[in-house]
DNA sequence: CCTTCCTTGTGAAGCTTTTCACAAGGTGCC
DNA sequence: GGCACCTTGTGAAAAGCTTCACAAGGAAGG
């Protein structure tokens, strides 16, 4: 029953990374086990769901005790692929993507910006922490150099599309989104959009519904 | 059928503000009408889907023709209650919070920072563009005053429930959460998390299971 | 060792969302 | 004006996800 072969819905795995996120605190807590309700409650959702969410995957409890903090942070690690590093790329350098390369979460959790492009002449070849600004135009062959095999993109609508190509076609299988465009990418490679204009505005019809003034 | 009373699913409000952005892009390129099926093509989903959501809302297109772009752009903005002006407060200045801040989609979308605040003492007094970082003690009272309904939240985890609390209580109906911690609000006001780590992980999960080298 | 109590794991039910398929309604050309 | 063609709007079916409810397994204490 545990299939990892199984297909697993997309909420279903992001909902496995707020867990670990969880059992992260609950470990700094001195906590050494926990419970599916408890667990539900700090993440935001409901003891059977918690339960449901973790049997995809195994039976990681222990009836009436609940399950041990320590163990299921590891178990999930290990479903979502981060007891090991991922060696991330960063392409636009702006203010958000400078943002994220200070992101103090994403090295916490084991991803780490290993390279950096930009198209703009005034920035590349600048220092950026411990990163050299690389000029876009060497993105494909970097890429491919290095074994990237993430990307988060912070360019330009106009840019991500061509941008995106280049990764894909220098092996890139996962690719974090923050242009505001639909990405097309082949089978086996991975997308993920932020859409932050698209959250806000999510935020603004909820306000409208309940009470349209003005 | 129109039906705003109709319960409408969190995703269907996603796509509608994808919609929205797609029919700025076609606006800008002078086409004047739009199938089902282009404006799925661009945002992509289905035609079905497309029509399905838009559906929920009453009947925008024309049959043998599409939809008229601007015409449907400006039902969309009246759904998503975005043909008005909202008026965003920042909360916790940092990297993050500065590229928000400078981010120039929410302003063409009508969000528009109105006030920031810090508890940093470096910070507060500060300029950031127009606005001067305000000493977040006197969120509570400031909000209230300027009657913002909307804050943006980039504080630390530990600072976040602390700082929605006030938000609330100063009558403020929707936060964007950046901090990665699940908020407790009352009913009545919506959350909006933005959790950049999960989405990485997301991305790892679906670059593992497909193989899982090292 | 036995009893009581607690919490998991999981089929089944219920609900929501997406996809399908097609009738109905317009358009535009001839 | 008529005809051929195109695209919407929408019930109905299918798929997917969440909630429910409870049997089974294990802990803890006497």
């Amino acid at each position: 029953m545990p299939a990892s072969l199984h297909k697993v819905s997309d909420s279903a795995i992001r909902r496995l990374s707020i867990y670990l996120r969880v059992l992260g605190g609950l470990e700094r807590e001195g906590e050494e086990t926990v419970s599916s309700q408890v667990l539900a409650d700090r993440a935001g959702t409901t003891a059977a769901q918690v339960r449901k969410d973790l049997s995809l995957f195994g039976s990681f409890g222990k009836r009436g005790l609940g399950y041990l903090v320590t163990t299921l942070r590891d178990e999930l690690r290990g479903i979502l692929g981060v007891s090991r590093k991922w060696r991330v790329a960063l392409v636009g350098i702006g203010r958000m993507g400078a943002a994220l390369l200070e992101y103090p979460h994403f090295r916490a959790r084991g991803f780490e910006f290993v390279a950096v492009y930009d198209s703009d002449p005034e920035k590349v070849g600048s220092r950026r922490g411990m990163l050299t600004v690389e000029d876009a135009q060497v993105l494909e062959e970097s890429l491919r150099e290095t074994g990237i095999e993430i990307v988060v993109l912070t360019v330009p609508a106009a840019a991500a599309q061509e941008v995106a190509d280049a990764a894909v076609r220098a092996g890139v299988r996962g690719i974090m989104n923050f242009a505001p465009v639909a990405l097309k990418v082949p089978p086996g490679v991975r997308v993920n959009a932020v859409r932050l204009t698209v959250e806000l505005e999510v935020l603004s019809f909820s306000l409208g519904s309940v009470a349209d003034r003005d």
